[in-house]
DNA sequence: ATTAATTCTACTTGTTTTATAGAATTAGTT
DNA sequence: AACTAATTCTATAAAACAAGTAGAATTAAT
C-alpha cells in the first residue's frame, strides 16, 4: 500500500502537471487544489525537489513547477522515492536490495525467485503509468 | 513489502509443505527450521489457522498440519490474510475496498484507474505463485 | 498424575507515519 | 529601506503499527 506522503506528492504532482508551462504553483493552491495538509505538503514538496522532479521560486511570487517532463515521471519513481522498495522483500529489490538475516543462503531461499517474478510485472506496470498518463483518462 | 509476519507465514507453510503427508509438525520445529521466533510464530501459525490454511492436534504429540493443498495456496491468499489489500489504495482493492475520504467523487481521481491497472497485474502474478510452485523451483 | 503440546490474552518496546510549530531566509513591491 | 508573502529548515508531538515477549489456561497422550 502507498503511503499518504506517495499519494499526496502524486496528487500534487498532477495538479501542478495541468498547469501552464511556465506556471509558478504556491504550496497553499497545491494543497486547497488537493485536499493536502498544507504544512504537510511542504516537506513533500521539498522532498520532490531533492529528488529533481520539482523546482521552486523562492521569495513573494514564489512556488513550485515541474522540471521533469510528465510523461518521464513514472509510478514506479515516486514510489521508490518515498516508500521506497517495489519487490516484497528487499532481497528481490533492483534499487533497494539487501541480504535476508534470516536465509542461511540466498540461493537456498525458496521465496526468492518467486518474490523476482511478482516484482517484474508489478514494476512493468508502474513504470508504464506517468503523470501524464494519469491525466489523459 | 512483506511484513515479517507474512514472511515468516510463507516460510512456515513451506516448511508444512515439505513434511510426508499426514505428518504433524510441532511449533518449535518449524521456528528452527525456518529459523522463526517461536512464541511470534505461535501466533502466525494460530492466524493460519483461523484462515483454514492449517490445523492442529492439541495436546501431547499436537502439533500444525496444512489443510489447504499446497497447489491451492497463493502469495495472494496469505498476503492478503496478513497483510491486507494487495492494491496500492484501498479504492483499487477488490477485497479491502474503501473509498478515499480525500477525494471528492471517485470517476474524479487521476489516480484510481492506473492503481487498478497496477493492482491487476500484480494479483495476477501473485495468483499464479503456489505454495507448491515455490518449492519446485 | 505427569508431561508436553496448543491456545489465549495482555503487554512491551521500538519504529514509522502523519502531521504541526515556529523561526530563518529569500525576493518582489511600495 | 521597510513590508509582505513566499520557501526553507529543524525540531517536536501524537498516534498507529510492527515485532516480539510473558505467562497462565487448556488439552490430550502416557
Amino acid at each position: 500500500m502507498l503511503s499518504q506522503k506517495t499519494k499526496y506528492a502524486l496528487k500534487a504532482l498532477l495538479y501542478l502537471a495541468q498547469q501552464e508551462e511556465g506556471f509558478i504553483a504556491k504550496t497553499m493552491d497545491i494543497a486547497e487544489g488537493a485536499n493536502i495538509p498544507k504544512k504537510f505538503l511542504e516537506q513533500i514538496l521539498l522532498e520532490l525537489k531533492r529528488g529533481h522532479f520539482v523546482s521552486s521560486k523562492q521569495g513573494k511570487l514564489g512556488g513550485y513547477y515541474l522540471i521533469k517532463s510528465k510523461n518521464e515521471i513514472t509510478l514506479a519513481d515516486i514510489h521508490r522515492l518515498f516508500d521506497g522498495a517495489i519487490a516484497l522483500l528487499p532481497c528481490a529489490s533492483l534499487n533497494f536490495y539487501e541480504p535476508c538475516s534470516d536465509c542461511k543462503t540466498e540461493s537456498e531461499c525458496l521465496l526468492r525467485l518467486g518474490l523476482i517474478a511478482i516484482r517484474e510485472k508489478t514494476l512493468s506496470a508502474m513504470e508504464s503509468i506517468t503523470i501524464a498518463s494519469l491525466i489523459k483518462k
